[in-house]
DNA sequence: ATTAGCACTTGAATATGAGGAGTGCTAAAG
DNA sequence: CTTTAGCACTCCTCATATTCAAGTGCTAAT
């Protein structure tokens, strides 16, 4: 890799081949660059300032005759670009179309499971991505009201409504009978004093607790603390996946393995879970593209990835995956603003 | 289409096409059938046999010179021939296998959610086709117990334990401030009254107390019992879906446009419940061979289900989609092993 | 530094032909 | 009447050759 100081006609030029080969998957030809973007000097140039973009690793010739096709130096070079060009600013268009995606999802604020369906699903019909959004992590919500329910035998159903109204609900063993009125005040318990906290702060809270009890106190308490602990454990995240069928009709999946490559990965959740650990919370857009991505999964595709909040307060993430060559200003503004949406309808 | 009356050497050889053609899906020669499959005439006999089974529909050619494949028609006699000759019968082999899969299934059986995952994945892992599998419709389930809590402003969340242990909840308008004492003793109330009833028993008694109510008594207590009315409604079934990416792996969806089909159906629950609805509770298998389906998107694919159910009481149905060159046989015993499984797992 | 001109490369599309699998028909055999 | 052997015929597949156009890289002139 040479010097990579580009001067502006070769950045205008390297941005036109991106943006030629986002519209149409095919290598790009020096003379159709000249003619389609308006470039005042022959095929010729733009043919030397093609050659010097491939020897700094932008460009790249799939055979000697042929035309050429953006690396992911390329991409990312021109996101970078059009965000410093400010090109993907909030016009007041975008600002509309926030608007009217809010009041949509507003009159779904009460259901969360429609609510993400529909963010999802419509966030990919926009786009023809894929949709995907992690829901807030049930341990980083706060607690609204947590209930114990007997079953069977020894087993106890806690369920537990976070303040999102989301309901989770899990089987416990509580490895010796307990009645329901027991239950009932333990949950009393729970409630009095956590109601409000978030399930982390809970769960370290009792952890104190359980030591103490254990060093001083009754075994049994103990135990029904950590059967406590036990019911506020969620080890999945709830990952919305949409689009599968939108992304299949796009060229770039026309060859099936990319197909199964990307049915491998959503099928597998953690790896979905995986890739949002990857997101910081503070940015507000990210954009992962290919080899970039830690994920070796998913460094045939693109990602664009924005937190989501309450308030102040970090819930979730909200993403498109897609193909590298993916319209990346029409994908980051609307990944932009359905997060937007989404913290304003959760802010409210 | 003659007369379809076929003598024994004729069915066999129809047998031997359609198998044929499940192992490897080209088309079949006369000369292949009869070195394959022992018979001892020759090529040019079969020849004239598979000419009279075209006429009689049950084979296609390609074309002029090609071998012969089989259309729906043979597929639908296949399997009634192998039904009728018991070639699907429960071997000891089988038997085994339920033992071990039950085993397995019982250790998640408080977890309804891990259960059916596992079922219709280890089902797609078995087969290479895709494996579903419908819920019970919580309609059809007994109650073990409800819990209203309050949530914000008039919203309610109704939280519904059956006594699968699977527990819905909703999130319910009240119309009008109601304290957490006056929704807990409205749950006592359904407690009492209608522990054990299923869900579509305690709706129709509702809806006779509301009528009442309505004429003599109160309005408020009329709009109490229409809420839980309300809460007691789940319009949708959960479906399971697993191994989208299997099904991918076969040569009969290297071709795109397949793809895309399946991935559009399996997109659409709606589309899958409907699927369901056409499978009667009572037949042990049931097998759906392209054409014979009602829902036209699924014509291209064939489906083998079978009812699952707790003791007498039939709950939902396990199926299995694949292509129509399936390989009934281990299909039909494999669908009819895991049916088998879950209702001893749910039955205990 | 830019441009015009031109030879050269390469893949895609098209045509050509050999090879082979499989059929259908006919006439003879069982 | 059924079965079989033999053979001409059909049509697909695969490999090879040919053409075509797009696009490059280089050189010499501007």
């Amino acid at each position: 890799m040479k010097d990579t100081i580009l001067d502006e006609r070769t950045k205008r030029v390297l941005c036109a081949v991106v943006e030629s080969y986002i519209e149409k998957p095919e290598p790009v030809g020096s003379r159709y660059i000249m003619k389609k973007y308006g470039f005042d000097v022959c095929s010729a140039t733009i043919r030397n300032i093609m050659s010097d973009l491939e020897d700094a690793g932008f460009l790249f010739q799939p055979h000697t005759s042929a035309g050429r096709v953006p690396t992911d130096r390329a991409y990312r070079f021109y996101v970078d670009y059009i965000f410093q060009k400010n090109l993907i600013s909030q016009t007041s268009e975008i600002k509309k179309f926030i608007e009217n995606l809010t009041k949509k999802l507003k009159r779904l604020r009460n259901n969360m499971d429609s609510l993400f369906l529909e963010a999802t699903q419509s966030l990919s019909q926009a786009t023809k991505y894929l949709g995907l959004a992690l829901l807030p992590a049930t341990e980083k919500t706060a607690l609204h009201r947590v209930d114990f329910i007997k079953f069977k035998d020894d087993l106890v159903i806690a369920v537990i409504v976070n303040d999102k109204g989301i309901v989770k609900s899990k089987i416990i063993r509580a490895y010796h009978e307990i009645t329901q009125k027991e239950l009932n005040s333990l949950a009393d318990f729970v409630n009095k004093n956590y109601q409000g906290k978030t399930i982390d702060e809970i769960r370290e809270d009792l952890l104190i607790r359980i030591k103490q009890e254990k060093l001083f106190w009754d075994k049994l308490i103990s135990k029904i603390l950590k059967m406590c602990q036990e019911a506020l454990y969620f080890s999945k995240e709830d990952v919305y996946v949409s689009g599968l069928y939108n992304i299949m009709q796009l060229p770039d999946f026309s060859d099936i393995e990319k197909l199964k490559e990307v049915a491998k990965t959503i099928q597998d959740r953690h790896l979905l879970i995986k890739l949002f650990e990857n997101i910081s919370e503070d940015e507000e857009v990210k954009v992962i593209i290919g080899q970039e991505n830690p994920i070796k999964e998913f460094r045939s595709f693109s990602i664009i990835a924005s937190p989501y909040k309450e308030k102040d307060r970090s819930l979730g993430v909200i993403a498109l995956v897609g193909p590298k060559r993916m319209d990346y200003q029409k994908a980051i503004i609307l990944v932009n603003a359905f997060a937007k949406s989404l913290t304003r309808t959760l802010s409210d």
